[in-house]
Order: C-alpha cells, then sequence, then structure tokens
DNA sequence: TTGTGGGTTAC
RNA sequence: AUUGUAACCCACAA
C-alpha cells in the first residue's frame, strides 16, 4: 500500500532538512559538517530542486536542453532519477557554461554564464543542503541573496542606524566583484564548515567549469559565474568574512550594512569615517579584491545638500517642522536613476507607434502591474509620494498623448482634465493616494 | 493553507 | 534573444 503523498511533500522534506542542519550548525559554531553528499541526492531533495529550478522558467545551457524538453519529451521523472544515479556513483561532471552578455543600466556589458539545467539543478540540491549552515554564520547586516531578507530590510537598518546620530556615510564599490573571487580563497573559507569531500569537490568543478563563447572553450581560473545557481551564495561566504571582522572588532567605529556587493558603513564622525575605509581596504586586499574609487564616496549627511543612493533609492536628511522647530529627517526616496528607469517604461508600453490598435483597457491592463510593483517598492517612505506623483502625472500625460492620436485630434481639451476622466474610467491604478 | 500565472525591486 | 538568487505585490485555481 502507497501512502499518497501530498503535493509539497518534498518541499516540506526539503524545509524540514533544512530546519535540522540549521540547528546543528547553530548549535556548535565550529563544527564542519561532513555527511552531506549524500543528502543532495536524496529524492525528495532532488525533486525540489528540480522544482525550483523549474519555476524559474530559464533558459538551456551548452547542451542545448531546455526545461519545456525535460518536461515534455524526456520526462522530468526519468531526468531527475538520472540525476540522482549520475551522484550516487560520482560520474556526474558540470559542463562548461553558456557565455553570453546582456547590456547594464550603464550600457556597459554583463557576461552571463549560464550553467545546463542538469547543473542548475544539482547545484540547487547542494545549495538547499549547504545554505542553512552558512545562514547561521552570516551577520545581521547582510541583505543580498538571503532568505527571509530584503532590500527593505537594509533600507529599514540604514534608517535605524542614522536616527542614532549617524553624520558621515562611506558608499562603496567593489570592481567587477563576482569576477574576481579567488578560488582557493572562497574554498577555504567553505572548508571551515564543510569537510564533506565529495561536496567540496562539487564546488571546485563548478568554480572550474570555465564557459563556452561562440563555439570557443574558455577556463575560469578567478570568479564565480553571474547566472549560476550557487554563485550568490558563494558570494555572501567570501564577504561574509569582512563582515565577520567587522562584528568582531569594529562596531564601535561605524555600522556596515552590505547587500550583495553593495555596501554602505554608517559613522559617527568624519575620523571614525577615514579609519573605515583604511580596515576595508586592509580586509579587501586580503580577499584580493578592490575598492572601485571612482564610484565610491565619503558622505556627509548633516544637512540638505547631498545624500547616498542605495538599492535605487536617495537618501537624504530633508528639513521638517515638527512642533515648531525645525529638524533635519532621513527621506529615502527613488534614485534618479530609477525615475529615468520608471519613465522610461512607461513611454515603452505607451508608444503610440506601433500600439494604435490598442485599446484603453489593454493598455492599462499593461500598466497597472507595473504601477503596482512600482508602489510597492518606493512607497517605503511616505517622502517618496511627491516623486511617485510624478511618475502618476507623466502616465496620465502619456496616456492622453496616446488616446489624442488614437482619436487622430489635436488637444482641443485641457489636457489635466481630460487624463482625469481617462484614468477614472479606465481603472487605471494610481502609485500615490 | 497549498498550487498556477502576471509584475516590481535589488545585486 | 536574458541567466541567477532573494524579497515583495496582484490575479486566478482548488
Amino acid at each position: 500500500m502507497n501512502a499518497v503523498k501530498p503535493a509539497n511533500y518534498a518541499k516540506v522534506k526539503a524545509q524540514e532538512l533544512q530546519g535540522k542542519l540549521y540547528l546543528a550548525a547553530k548549535e556548535n559554531p565550529k563544527r564542519r559538517f561532513h555527511a552531506l553528499y549524500d543528502k543532495i541526492y536524496r529524492e525528495d531533495i532532488l525533486w525540489e530542486a528540480w522544482r525550483r529550478v523549474k519555476s524559474n522558467k530559464g533558459s538551456g545551457g551548452v547542451d542545448g536542453i531546455t526545461i519545456e524538453h525535460i518536461e515534455e519529451v524526456y520526462g522530468a521523472e526519468r531526468f531527475v532519477a538520472e540525476i540522482r544515479e549520475k551522484l550516487i556513483s560520482g560520474t556526474y561532471h558540470p559542463l562548461p557554461a553558456r557565455r553570453i552578455e546582456i547590456p547594464k543600466p550603464d550600457g556597459k556589458l554583463r557576461p552571463l554564464g549560464i550553467p545546463p539545467i542538469i547543473d542548475r539543478v544539482v547545484q540547487m540540491a547542494t545549495k538547499i543542503v549547504i545554505e542553512p549552515i552558512f545562514e547561521t554564520d552570516f551577520k545581521n547586516c547582510s541583505y543580498g541573496f538571503r532568505p527571509k531578507r530584503s532590500q527593505h530590510g537594509a533600507i529599514r537598518h540604514i534608517r535605524r542606524e542614522i536616527r542614532k546620530g549617524v553624520c558621515w556615510v562611506v558608499d562603496i564599490d567593489i570592481k567587477g566583484y563576482f569576477d574576481n573571487i579567488q578560488h582557493e580563497k572562497l574554498m577555504k573559507l567553505v572548508e571551515q564548515r564543510i569537510n564533506d569531500r565529495r561536496i567540496l569537490k562539487l564546488l571546485w568543478k563548478w568554480l572550474k567549469a570555465g564557459f563556452v563563447k561562440e563555439d570557443q572553450f574558455y577556463e575560469t581560473e578567478l570568479g564565480s559565474p553571474q547566472g549560476s545557481v550557487i554563485s550568490p551564495l558563494l558570494s555572501n561566504i567570501y564577504l561574509n568574512y569582512l563582515d565577520t571582522i567587522w562584528e568582531n572588532k569594529f562596531t564601535e567605529i561605524g555600522a556596515i550594512v552590505r547587500y550583495a556587493d553593495d555596501l554602505v558603513i554608517l559613522c559617527k564622525t568624519k575620523e571614525q569615517a577615514m579609519k573605515s575605509i583604511d580596515v576595508l581596504k586592509a580586509v579587501f586586499s586580503k580577499l584580493e579584491i578592490q575598492i572601485n574609487t571612482s564610484k565610491s564616496k565619503l558622505i556627509n549627511l548633516w544637512d540638505d545638500k547631498i545624500g547616498f543612493d542605495f538599492l535605487g533609492m536617495h537618501h537624504r536628511k530633508i528639513p521638517k517642522q515638527v512642533k515648531g522647530i525645525e529638524r533635519y529627517i532621513l527621506r529615502s526616496y527613488p534614485s534618479k536613476k530609477a525615475m529615468k528607469k520608471m519613465k522610461e517604461k512607461v513611454k515603452e508600453v505607451t508608444e503610440p507607434r506601433n500600439r494604435l490598435f490598442w485599446t484603453m483597457n489593454k493598455m492599462v491592463e499593461e500598466l497597472n502591474p507595473k504601477i503596482q510593483g512600482w508602489r510597492n517598492y518606493y512607497g517605503l517612505d511616505s517622502f517618496a509620494d511627491l516623486f511617485l506623483n510624478k511618475i502618476d502625472w507623466y502616465i496620465r500625460k502619456r496616456l492622453m498623448l496616446f488616446w489624442n492620436k488614437k482619436r487622430n485630434r489635436r488637444k482641443k481639451h485641457s489636457n489635466s482634465r481630460l487624463a482625469g476622466i481617462v484614468a477614472q474610467y479606465s481603472g487605471l491604478k494610481k502609485l500615490v493616494g
């Protein structure tokens, strides 16, 4: 008799394992785990890993196998079973990643290494098993790529610190962080917690898997490929070295808040800020990474003349009347870059050129989810309403333009009035209000 | 409560 | 064509 397994059986079992590993690691901070490899080929773990990779709907790797192909031709059951066999017999070997380059917001190119689906699944299984162990070591100041931690958490952390009287902010950009991670140093840090040789070997192989670009194979002797599943975790393990040193020795000179490779240090005095930069340089030289001096800044937050960008928001002290006295309060609102990006997205959707046959409803349908998303992200601070209002106004202006073009007429009525009517009858959402 | 589908953000 | 991790939101289905 077979007991019927619920649909989320694998998910629950994976969570159970993660909980156990988390507690075991927390209980003994020095413990090095050795029996982990047999966990990654557990059927429930592999199924959960496959489910997660599948739900990302990413494209195929260098072997050309796509998620669609596995599901509809090959069969997920067979795919997972074969991965399991390969892991058990030790015949699993990663393939090189497929290298592509995508444009970054600043116009430069970001190299991406896309591993084949099979490697993504094995990496995900490994991540499920080892992540809870490292989670116990990660510090409170680290927010990027971590479960249950968000950009909003990082921003709230900053706002909390600044309310304590911080005036000096060190804003650090690391030169090509992912691409400069040293394999040997990273693995030394991994080995502080893991001594399962088969797991370590897997991690080595993924780091050294290389990539293929235009049918040419390239080796990777440095860096962790952006696009692979474990890279974000590995990058946090690497920089946790900094977090740990900071928490043990330097909390007095400032508070560090980190989102992946983007970090700020919040200090009360200029001297502390300068000292922080020295400490960072010393730690970075040990990790063999470098500060991008042209993008890093030291900011004095004492008035409303200057602020800093972090996680898509601009943070600056703005005067506010509180019970008759003027006070400077930290405000967080969309950065110039973010404003530009939102306007561009709106323009893209409302471009009348090829959308003339669209109905107003269709356009609103397209716009509403975006508005919802922006609202959720930037609506953190009520001061941001000032800026979000501008975007609302811009959306209505663009919609007006579309409406007039469609009706093939020049504006006869007041734009703002018509825009109001248009919005009212079409169910367009607002960023503010 | 769980499972789909759409979207935003960050890096 | 565009990968990855994470958070959040909305809609739908039982």
